[in-house]
DNA sequence: AAAATACGACTACGGATGTAGTCTATAAGA
DNA sequence: TCTTATAGACTACATCCGTAGTCGTATTTT
């Protein structure tokens, strides 16, 4: 049965990819303003370390935690994801329905146009 | 309380986007190769409609449901909430994010350069 | 008009999620 | 060493979701 990131999860997950071995302690401070109780981020945090994505050491009082998956990898998997349910796998669909409704702002337009010179640059490279 | 589409309810609402007012029968058709039983399609579209994606209008014997939101509209939504709680809310990032593990294929690159060159020339106009 | 059939309303139920509390063991500090 | 603060384990509970069944009613067909 493969687990999933949920929601409220993710913004722990932040916290963690930001701080990697941090404290609960920390984590409930980075979470400042997520209007979360110390127990609720704490539960959170136990249901991460159950479902595999973070890993807990201890040494001392406070165990330190540490995500065990990379934020890249896990935001891409999530991409992956939702690509495929709502775009039918397409990137270029997505971005094309958020341009179209204006929802890309100037300067994302200027760094996707780099990006995609990039990208360009090393598909030749690589045939 | 904001509803949502869940990723199940999801696959019947692209069923009706393919085919407004379509009955229910006409839905399980298209749902061929989902698995699901008729019953469970039913119930979906029963919540869909009790959430207001989703209307009915009967007349005669079978009912015909159709979306009371766009695809486009409701794609994009989806697309925002991913983007804000997974990339900050930047497509860039995204994009950057899926290029780098070499997610994209060339083909999507061509799509994207062609989508980016209109959107700028589109920015230009209106400025 | 009676029989057959598909719909709609309601019910079911286990698991995930959001949100949080209590109790206990343990480490740190006095 | 004793107190205190905190982390971990366990518990709680309402709601949503996935998945589906039953039963009565309305409609179509014979």
């Amino acid at each position: 049965m493969k687990q999933s990131i949920s929601e409220s999860e993710w913004a722990v997950m932040e916290a963690l990819w930001q701080l990697p071995g941090a404290t609960l302690a920390q984590v409930v401070e980075r979470l400042q303003g997520s209007g979360w109780q110390y127990t609720t981020i704490r539960t959170l945090l136990a249901r991460l370390v159950e479902k595999g994505f973070v890993q807990a050491q201890r040494n001392g009082k406070a165990s330190r935690y540490t995500a065990t998956v990379p934020a890249d990898a896990c935001r891409m998997e999530q991409a992956q994801d939702f690509l495929g349910r709502v775009y039918r796998g397409s990137v270029a669909a997505m971005v094309s329905g958020l341009a179209r409704q204006g929802r890309v702002s100037r300067q994302e337009i200027t760094e996707l146009k780099q990006m995609i010179d990039a990208m360009e640059a090393d598909d030749e490279c690589q045939n």
